[in-house]
DNA sequence: TATGTATTTGTACGATAGTACTAGTTGTAC
DNA sequence: GTACAACTAGTACTATCGTACAAATACATA
């Protein structure tokens, strides 16, 4: 009866611990070499296992490659419901968010968007990606009442998260408030919080 | 002294001529399989010439990729000059141009968001990618005289063009220039052409 | 403790990749 | 026409890929 990980976790568990851990194996390849260098000897080389357990989990490479971006997805929709649910100035936190994207998480973003780019072509991810798309709706949905505005909030949030990874710009968050305010359509001394 | 297209062309112009097929195919291929799927057999598979030919023209496959991507925005590039150059409703043009990628040009401009990802990893690309950003920023600055609408119009654009590729939206020219105007903060019944 | 299942590992096979290499062909300039 | 350079083509080498497979180990449960 050892009160280590080992023992303590039931073989449920730490078969799900090493899923997790291959998952962050593989974006931390994306964030390296991106989409294309994901390879199941590169991955269980960064997870520090042998290929043959990688492939246990994942029996195929587009199976670690689906898994991959939805736990990618999924982090970044609950930050956003975290906005929504528990934050007065929702379009502050978005501005906050998307500009940390330049700061200390510029690979990991960049890493989303390889992957989401990589969901346009296949089917099945779509959903997923969309995803976070239709949480940036809801919390612009929030501000205001025009459809428009919605769209333009959201469609700005994920230029200016492109803007900021190609030309490599520093992430003001100020200056994305600004930006998102100008889409949202609210006058400077009027914002709807 | 024949008058067909070998004799007259040159040495010269019939290798730039065979670049170009080479470019086409390429991109040929990333609209079918995407970028992960270029490798020099695939390409010339393509484009109908042995592999050896197209590794001829271009050395490495990094060089086969920033051709084509160099192309596709140039081509890009090339559409918003002449809308900013023989246009009145700039604004309008922009939509249309965008509206567009949803329709015939579909996986053309899936292709292109390909490649400006790629180029996202690739510092000797990224000039190149920023180039159409630049053009739609000169765009909108002809149609306001606000620093953050120019920026929101270039950020919508962007995403506009995501949301219609990865929801798999109807590119509808009206609802885009809608959501464009939004961005540019102009109202409905005083649209500044 | 015994057993069955989940997990882990080493190894191997066929396919395909980038790219180098050599030889043949074409067009141009003298 | 002759020589030179550009172009075209076939082939081969080495590396790495996805994936399969069998054996070994660990662990929960009876």
């Amino acid at each position: 009866m050892g009160d280590d990980d080992r023992s303590t976790d039931g073989r449920k568990a730490r078969g799900h611990k090493r899923r997790t851990e291959i998952i962050d194996a593989t974006l931390a390849v994306v964030q390296r070499d991106g989409a294309a260098g994901v390879t199941h000897r590169t991955v269980a080389k960064e997870a520090g296992i042998p290929v043959s357990l990688s492939t246990y989990y994942f029996a195929t490479l587009d199976d670690l490659l689906v898994a991959a971006l939805t736990s990618v997805t999924e982090a970044y929709t609950a930050r956003i419901r975290h906005i929504i649910d528990n934050r007065d100035d929702k379009l502050r936190g978005l501005a906050e968010l998307i500009a940390e994207s330049a700061g200390t998480g510029r690979e990991r973003a960049l890493a989303e968007r390889e992957l989401s780019t990589l969901a346009a072509r296949r089917p099945a991810l779509r959903p997923i990606a969309r995803r976070w798309r239709e949480h940036v709706a809801e919390l612009a949905q929030r501000c205001t009442d025009s459809p428009d505005a919605v769209t333009a909030v959201v469609a700005a949030s994920d230029g200016l998260c492109a803007a900021i990874l190609i030309d490599n710009a520093p992430g003001d968050p100020g200056y994305v408030h600004a930006v998102l305010r100008q889409a949202l359509g609210v006058q400077p001394e009027a914002t709807r919080q």
